[in-house]
DNA sequence: CTTTCGATCGTAATTATTACTATTTAGTAG
DNA sequence: CTACTAAATAGTAATAATTACGATCGAAAG
């Protein structure tokens, strides 16, 4: 039985769990989604399009970037894999220079600005001691603002 | 005296910082700087460069993206304004589905994964109840990792 | 006032992402 | 097993975001 820490599952558990997610919402199982999710289940690095591209032309030499573009936004919609945090895919600034954090709603990209003693007085995990110099602490919640939850129930 | 919740300090105070600051660290106290600068105080949105442009067009109609692009970056640098939170201007992906949260090191990129039970067992502060449906709490902490701090050293 | 070097403008180039079309293929029905 | 059909892919073209370039311009120091 494994221990509470071990939260990676087995790369084979991991797949055979995607083939009966993409079954379940009715995604066709093809070559290039399994090798796509595989490459990404085995790496740890968070890794960007084009380096999945470039891994995976190793096995797949004819295999398009827009194919990994498609499929990666295919699997983030249906929940199969995520995209690292980010706010958009265009910069956005701020002159407020006080600790603050950010609720960002997933349908109007609206930017809300927070504050939260209780965390920032809060200490790291112990287990990040060693990981260099940590510079900034902050929290990103995500979500649907009361105003576009009020749109949807009106449609 | 303002109360401890005022932390937006006025207009003037921080054109005034602004102004300073530049001195400080050698920047020309240029009008297209200071008009930036200015818009992107009074904003409480959050723009990208393009809300900005077009906002300041009406006040500078010859000013130019570059420059404001250009602007941004030295100030952001000079810790003068922020980029909100972003991995980076490409999207990176990952197949971790369980509750995790980001350490990113600014020199190289790379991402860290880590666990913090306490912080996920933590309740939001209570003035978010009212804005909307929250779907996901993360943490993101940036800095400098053991590796680059010990490249820098060596240099 | 003049000088000087950093900053700006206008535009071109680059990079990341998305769209398009002909072709291929997974899933299904015969 | 073969044929069908809608969905998916490859290859490439288009778009969007950002950065670079070269000719001026102007803030700041003397």
């Amino acid at each position: 039985m494994p221990n509470r820490t071990d939260h990676k599952q087995s790369l084979q558990k991991k797949l055979a769990d995607f083939e009966h997610a993409c079954k379940n919402v009715g995604l066709k199982l093809t070559h290039q989604r399994l090798e796509i999710y595989r490459e990404l289940a085995m790496s740890s690095d968070h890794p960007a399009v084009e380096t999945i591209y470039t891994r995976l032309k190793k096995r797949l030499p004819t295999i398009s970037l827009d194919t990994i573009y498609r499929t990666l936004t295919t699997l983030e919609n249906h929940g199969l894999i995520r995209k690292v945090q980010t706010a958009e895919s265009q910069a956005r600034f701020e002159a407020e220079m006080m600790q603050h954090h950010h609720l960002i709603c997933n349908k109007c990209s609206k930017i809300m600005d927070f504050q939260w003693q209780t965390f920032d007085n809060s200490t790291l995990p112990d287990e990040l001691s060693k990981w260099g110099r940590v510079q900034s602490k902050n929290v990103v919640l995500h979500g649907i603002c009361e105003e576009c939850l009020e749109k949807n129930n009106h449609n």
